[in-house]
DNA sequence: CCATCTTTGTGCACGCGTTCACAAAGACAT
DNA sequence: ATGTCTTTGTGAACGCGTGCACAAAGATGG
């Protein structure tokens, strides 16, 4: 999901499914929970409860990282921990950069789910000049001009966009120019890559507006049908307090 | 996607599939820039292009809501803003409370998109009594014990956690008890609710190990094939920096 | 009033993901 | 060694979402 233009032949590859991939993370943290409670082996039931998600799906989904079970037994909870790390990648280090050190981008770097699997902070790199120095999260923040010689010198292939919403943009293209070929947006915009870059997007608005849909319809049967709808450039008057700052200000940098 | 336990006849009601409902915040925004510069109409194809998305996706899309454009013009922009806004409900206003004040918690709070689209913050809760009437974006933050109260007082029916993630939990069942029918998480757990409980899912860390994944295709080709695997309940000894977090800490509260 | 041109709305086919249900595989007891 | 019992791995059916391609609708110009 949120493939940034991408016609993603990207997991096509060698076999395994973009919703099997999305689904590794939950079951490696689920396992990780047992090995560290000593636990042997799991039994795929067991651990489809763990991970909030059907049994079956499960297996199907272990299954296209080959038979790593024991029928009759269950899964090791150390090899498949071991299996399921190497096929995400995370027994390497993956050097990241944020860019956008406001509110969100300090939480992030703050963030110890980071460091924890295999991510590591290469740098924090902000446009404001009042920041440049400024530790964050224990970390020095680097002042955007540095942006390209940063990507280079530590090799990092993966970046963070945490900026407002319209310095997104520039800055992806900055980022994918220098080398960058994996993005996560927390600015709330389209980014256009090109191909071979995946973008993936995290948008707060977005959720709590899908959640809200759901809670008018939970709620809503009553008040529904209030008759027709005005039909002529309707609304837009009423909750006046829309504020000039238009669509997404974002959460982010000041 | 990632509705807590429910089997989900949620959308089935009245017709508009999941997935549409997702993209319906983002022809929103697209229309709102575009009304912002005063565009009265737009095509499906470049509704389509801002968006991201096909336009054949897009049409089919607006057609479940009904038939607002006119064939050989397009689209009203004002009218269809209007529509979409009643469908997602945020022509009315949405109280919210925000558990767990940490570092993202703090964020969330500072976020404009908030306010900007019906969604007002109704309280910041947090457990931590040093905290307890310290202002955050304006706003002081209220004392755990309060939670209850507050939802009934202000009819909250969504829920913020941006708790750590052993708190995650216990915090979601306060609030589905007092009344709370949406939960947003933030905090890395598996929630189970009741039926008819929302619940939707942000995980940063997730996202990465996701990135990780493609990246590790992309650059792997090479790398691949490094002769066998070690079978015999491998890994957990390089990267000893693992720490004793085990997982997940979470972004938010110290 | 008619012809042409643009753009919507949608029928249809295809592919992915999910789930069921069961046979094969192996542990374990006797 | 043999039978029983548990649990995996997967074939097959189903349903949802996507994208194509086109007919219908309406605007626009002569």
């Amino acid at each position: 999901m949120a493939t940034g233009r991408t016609h993603r032949p990207a997991t096509r590859s060698r076999g395994i499914p973009e919703a099997t991939v999305a689904r590794l993370p939950l079951y490696l943290r689920a396992l990780t929970a047992l090995s560290e409670r000593s636990v042997p082996t799991v039994s795929s039931e067991e651990l489809a409860a763990a991970a909030g998600v059907n049994s079956a799906k499960l297996r199907k989904d272990f299954s296209y990282l080959g038979s790593y079970g024991t029928r009759g037994v269950g899964y090791d909870v150390e090899y498949l921990v071991y299996q399921i790390s190497r096929e995400l990648g995370l027994t390497q280090d993956w050097p990241v950069v944020i860019v956008g050190i406001g509110n969100l981008g300090a939480a992030l770097a703050n963030y110890g789910g980071f460091a924890s699997r295999g991510f590591r902070i290469a740098a924090l790199i902000d446009a404001d000049p009042a920041l440049t120095g400024k530790p964050v999260a224990g970390i020095p923040v680097q002042h955007a001009d540095e942006l390209e010689r940063i990507i280079r010198d530590n090799g990092v292939s993966i970046g963070v966009i945490s900026t407002p919403a319209g310095a997104a943009q520039p800055v992806c293209d900055r980022l994918v120019a220098a080398g960058v070929t994996s993005i996560l947006n927390f600015a709330p915009t389209v980014l256009t890559v090109p191909d071979g870059v995946d973008v993936r997007k995290v948008d707060l608005s977005i959720e709590l507006q899908i959640l809200a849909f759901h809670e008018q319809r939970k709620a809503g049967e009553e008040t529904v049908g209030e008759g027709a709808l005005p039909r002529t450039a309707a609304g837009r008057d009423e909750s006046a307090d829309q504020g000039p700052d238009g669509d997404m200000p974002a959460v982010m940098q000041a």
